[in-house]
Order: structure tokens, then sequence, then C-alpha cells
DNA sequence: GAGGGTGGTTACGTCCAGGTAACCAAAGGC
DNA sequence: GCCTTTGGTTACCTGGACGTAACCACCCTC
């Protein structure tokens, strides 16, 4: 009943050299502050600078700077520098860029679908946590 | 032909709010260095804690208990203390971690896949930034 | 009574992601 | 001459993630 439906993941990388690891490359991408929500931003066309920085008013230009760069450094975003004066600057997904929509789709979805589950988990664990956190200080007192 | 495949993905948070984000409270947990191998580890069956420490020899005591601990919160992960003398205990997927299995599948699988793809990505990008720099020390000196 | 094997916790130090703010060039408006 | 807008770069600082090492209780064996 609670058996596995997903077939086996095979553990992506060796332990000895978890520093060059594939997965954990992308991983550590789509688990920095931004570069999730710019590729969602970028996900039906391409956009400027100063309107993917007016999208995500939390964003400072220097991460904005500097997550872009690194999505283009791996081939996940274009970047197009049209010649007029003040200078415009377009961003846009690549079609690994685009490809990589589907996993985080999957992501995106599971995340919402379980909010609430996990919403709850955590509230019951940090309850019982109080709990004998108090029966500590009663002790100790 | 570079048209996007995907159904569009529902931007997952409103922006003045991004603190509370339930996407970003998942992202967070898969991008740590320690949540997504662990699960994996836990994949087929429960573990104890030592069998955890020795499979994964980089991660430190400290890292494992507060990784876990974080996953247990989540209701991610179940704890269970068998009674023995010295007590041992049992990590096991909850269902809903199970249920986890299949979006990280997807994205181990486009890691996976693409990884040849963003290594050159970056190559050349690396090679063209030192191009650049190399110019701009020309001029320079 | 010293040492080992459970599964932790705690104090402390380090390192880096990320934020803040100042600065840049070029051209146009007034 | 000064301010604005474009898309940056740079120096500096802070908070938190993470690692290291010591310590804990418990009971066993030797």
């Amino acid at each position: 009943m609670t058996q596995t439906p997903t077939p086996k993941i095979p553990i992506p990388c060796e332990f000895d050299d978890l520093s060059n690891c594939p997965v954990r490359s992308v991983l550590d991408r789509i688990g920095d502050k931004w570069s999730t929500l710019l590729i969602l931003q970028l996900q039906d066309g391409p956009k400027r600078f100063g309107v993917l920085r007016r999208s995500l008013p939390d964003i400072s230009q220097r991460m904005l700077t500097q997550t872009l760069r690194n999505l283009q450094r791996d081939g996940l975003v274009d970047r197009t520098v049209f010649d007029t004066v003040p200078p415009s600057v377009e961003y846009s997904l690549t079609d690994m860029g685009q490809s990589l929509l589907t996993p985080i789709a999957g992501l995106v979805n599971w995340a919402q679908v379980n909010q609430p589950s996990i919403q709850d988990s955590r509230d019951s664990f940090d309850h019982a946590a109080a709990q004998i956190d108090g029966a500590r200080q009663v002790r100790a007192g």
C-alpha cells in the first residue's frame, strides 16, 4: 500500500566527487533565490531587463544581473543587446531553458498540491516540540 | 519552432509575500545541500541513522540530524525509535515523501540529459569571457 | 573502570549568497 | 548645465548555512 509507485531513481552521483555532480549543479541553480522565478517570468516570451526588474520588485539590480548571467552561462537564457540609445537588452529562454519548464512545472504542481499537508505537519511538529520544551522547563525549574 | 511546448505555469506566488510562498519553501528544501540526497537514499526502504551516515560519507553528524529533522517536520520522513539498547532509530519516507520522488525524478532526469549541453555552454561562456578579459588587459596595459 | 557502539546536542568558527548603495557611460529633454 | 533612463559594475556588510569538535546518556564487553 505504501510501496513506492515510482521506478527507482539511480543515485545521481558518486559521493567521492559530489562537488562536480551534474545533478547538484542543477539543484543549486533551481534552489537559489531568483533563478526559478526568472525562468517562470520568461516562459511566455522575451522580456527586457527593466521589465524583469519591475516584475520582481524585491530583487536587487545586482542579483538580477548576476542571476541572469548564470542562466546565460548555463545556456538556459539568451541575452540580446539592441543597439539603441540608451541600449536595451532583451532576455529569453533558450530551447534548453524551455525544456526545463517541464520538470519545474512538476515541482511547482507538487508544491501547490502538498502545501496544506506540509503546513499542517509543520504546525503539529512545532506544537509537539513546544510541549516537550515546556516539560523540560518544568523539570529544570 | 521555439514556441513553448509546455502549458503555462502560473507564477506560484504573489511577490508581496514571497517569504511564505509555498513553492519557495519546497525549493528551499530541495535546494539545500543534503535533503534530496537523503530522500533518494530512503527511496527503497527505511534506513537507520548510522546506515545513512555511512552511505553519505561527507555529511556531518550535525547536518544529518538537522536535515532529517527538517524533513520530518515537513512530513516527508517518519522517525521511529526502537526501544532497544542502545536505542536504534529508523527513518523512512512518508507517503507524501514518496510522492515527491516523482517530480525529483523529473529534475534528476532533466539534469542528466542536459548536463553535457550545460557543460559546453559554460565552457564557451567562460572562454568568451576570458577573451574579453584578455582584450581589456591589452587596452589597459 | 576503560573503551565501544547507539543517536544525538551544543559551542564555535568560517564562508558565501545576497542586500545596499554608490558609481559608470551615453544621449535626450528642458 | 542638470536631470532622466537605459543596463549595468563595484565595494562593503550581514545573516545564515554548513563544518568541526567536544560532550552527553545508556549499556555492553573486556
